[in-house]
DNA sequence: CATTTGTGCTTGCAAAATGCAAGTGCAAAT
DNA sequence: ATTTGCACTTGCATTTTGCAAGCACAAATG
């Protein structure tokens, strides 16, 4: 598992060092709400990553063991995206950043009704969905 | 309050758009640390960050109003940089950051506990420090 | 079996962002 | 009156991003 110039000892910067860019948590944000994703998913998502931006993203974060590639089982053509672990436990993070964004954006119906979801209970939420998704690994 | 292109309607996306760098959370992460930093507070921090890109950063957390400059009352020639309301709203995502940072790196006893204090009760510590935070804007 | 389509990238190139070092203007201290 | 401190700005080389086109291999199609 490969690992990163990190720019200090401090946790947050390591972790920056990482995914601290305006694509990687998209992508983990797209493997959690569809559990594995193709390339060519990824492409689809509304905010039209570029190809080769996705590319390098992808092998940054497979090589720091966030998230996991295999070939489609059903198609030596295509490929499969899974989160990882290390992958999952940046659910808390996601969902944080989502609540900041909802209190500070406006939002669709389809976002509040998910936050909406989280809210009720929040360790409980990320408790069973870390579970599923961990299921899936 | 000047906002920034938006990729897409999701939260997390429009979060990034602002702060979606591996800076910025940095400097929201010394001002939650020091509660009011002067410009060359920032610029000695471990991580060393560009003067340039320090000034950049500075001016969109501003303008979407993250935080808020004011001259420091004792002097003319200095500023302080505070954190606004909706920059201590993200407290929650540097907590969580900072404990996937603890799970995934080497870190220092400094760190370890500050984590050790978040971990006994981590809802009460965010509450109280944002408390603090908020006596300060 | 030959050809077309789908999938996951890679490549080339222009534009933008970053990083480094030096400079500038004003305030305050000497 | 001069120097030092502080908050930036500027110039420039390097790196990253974004867009479009291309490419290799698998699978579907005729």
């Amino acid at each position: 598992m490969g690992s990163i110039k990190k720019r200090s000892g401090c946790p947050v910067s390591s972790s920056l060092d990482i995914w601290g860019d305006k694509w990687s948590l998209l992508i983990i944000r797209d493997l959690m709400y569809a559990k594995q994703c193709t390339y060519g998913d990824f492409l689809k998502s509304e905010e039209k990553i570029a190809t080769n931006i996705l590319a390098s993203r992808l092998e940054t974060l497979e090589q720091t063991g966030v998230i996991s590639k295999i070939v489609h089982p059903e198609s030596k053509a295509k490929v499969l995206y899974k989160l990882t672990a290390k992958g999952i436990d940046l659910l808390p993070v996601l969902i944080e950043i989502y609540l900041w964004g909802e209190k500070n954006f406006a939002i669709s119906d389809q976002h509040k009704k998910f936050l909406k979801e989280v809210k009720k209970d929040k360790e409980s939420f990320i408790k069973n969905i870390s579970a599923s998704l961990k299921k899936h690994i």
